[in-house]
Order: C-alpha cells, then sequence, then structure tokens
DNA sequence: GCCAACGTTGGC
DNA sequence: GCCAACGTTGGC
C-alpha cells in the first residue's frame, strides 16, 4: 500500500464533483507528465491512499480523501483529436499516457500550504519543495498519518 | 496577471 | 547530445 498526493483544480474536478460522481469515482485522465504517469503506470495499486488537493486556485490545500480504485489503463483522451489532451503522436497500438480510477472517500477541512509548511514533520514533502509542479507525488507512511491526524482537527 | 521554476522541443 | 527557445504550472 502506497500514499500518493493528488492535483486537481477544482475549476474541472473539485473534491465535491467528484463525490458526486457514480460511485464517487473519477477516471484521473489528462495526466501528461512522464513522472506522474509513470506513478500511475509502474507503482499504484487498488487500495492505494491519495491526499485530494486542489491546486491553482483560490485555496490552494488539501481538501479530501481518496483511493485508487482501478489500475492504470490508456488515457482515452489522447486519441480524441477533440480534446485538449489529445496527443498525435499516441496510438491505440502504441498508447503514450495513462491514467487510474479514483474514488474519493470523504472531503476534510482544507489544509492549506501555508498550515502544511508550518510542520516540520513535513520538511521533505514534495509538494512543499521549491518549484515542485508534479501533479502526482508520493507520501511516506508518516508523512500520511501526521496529516490524518492534522485533518481530523478542526483547526491548524 | 506576474513570474520563477521546470519540462519539452528541435536545430545544429 | 547540447542547449536556447518555448510552453506550462501554480502560488501569489
Amino acid at each position: 500500500m502506497r500514499y500518493w498526493l493528488m492535483k486537481s483544480e477544482p475549476a474541472d474536478a473539485s473534491i465535491d464533483d467528484v463525490l458526486a460522481m457514480p460511485r464517487q469515482t473519477v477516471a484521473w485522465y489528462g495526466v501528461r507528465n512522464y513522472q506522474a504517469r509513470n506513478f500511475m503506470r509502474d507503482q499504484m495499486q487498488v487500495g492505494d491512499k491519495v491526499f485530494f488537493y486542489h491546486s491553482n486556485c483560490a485555496e490552494p490545500g488539501i481538501a479530501g480523501l481518496a483511493e485508487v480504485a482501478k489500475l492504470a489503463y490508456p488515457d482515452h483522451t489522447q486519441f480524441d483529436a477533440k480534446s485538449k489532451y489529445y496527443d498525435p503522436k499516441a496510438t491505440p497500438e502504441n498508447p503514450r499516457w495513462v491514467n487510474v480510477d479514483v474514488r474519493a472517500t470523504k472531503k476534510t477541512r482544507l489544509v492549506g500550504l501555508a498550515e502544511l509548511r508550518s510542520h516540520p514533520e513535513l520538511d521533505k514533502l514534495r509538494i512543499l519543495q521549491r518549484g515542485n509542479r508534479l501533479s502526482i507525488t508520493p507520501l511516506d507512511p508518516a508523512e500520511w498519518s501526521f496529516i490524518c491526524k492534522k485533518l481530523m482537527k478542526l483547526k491548524a
């Protein structure tokens, strides 16, 4: 079992949006970064735990809990010429991009960047490193459980 | 909207 | 294989 933080732009898919979907599940399509793709393709297992992170929005931070619901499979948007995620170099015989399915399990209070940064225990968190832009990053178990404890408290 | 940081592209 | 130019990310 591994632990992940996955970024989503709330304008695209917020935690509320995903919780409102059938089976609270969404295909995590549109990842076009090789490192993030490789995490999904090579490491994610059904049942892996996920922090659902809101990025590029007024209040960036962890907004909910989720889990991996389906192993990686070809991202259908890479074949769709009308999609903004279309990749002309990808073919069904030779897909370049994959996605997992993610099931949202719970909306949490929002734990913003400033709060995350305030804890020395989270110094190594990938999302807090300078210049980090990866949309999918692993957490170690200690980081996961530390943040979970924070989420259970009402305030920072 | 700004801009720092980073990834990708493509000419050579 | 180098590296400059360009595009994207994402907090502020």
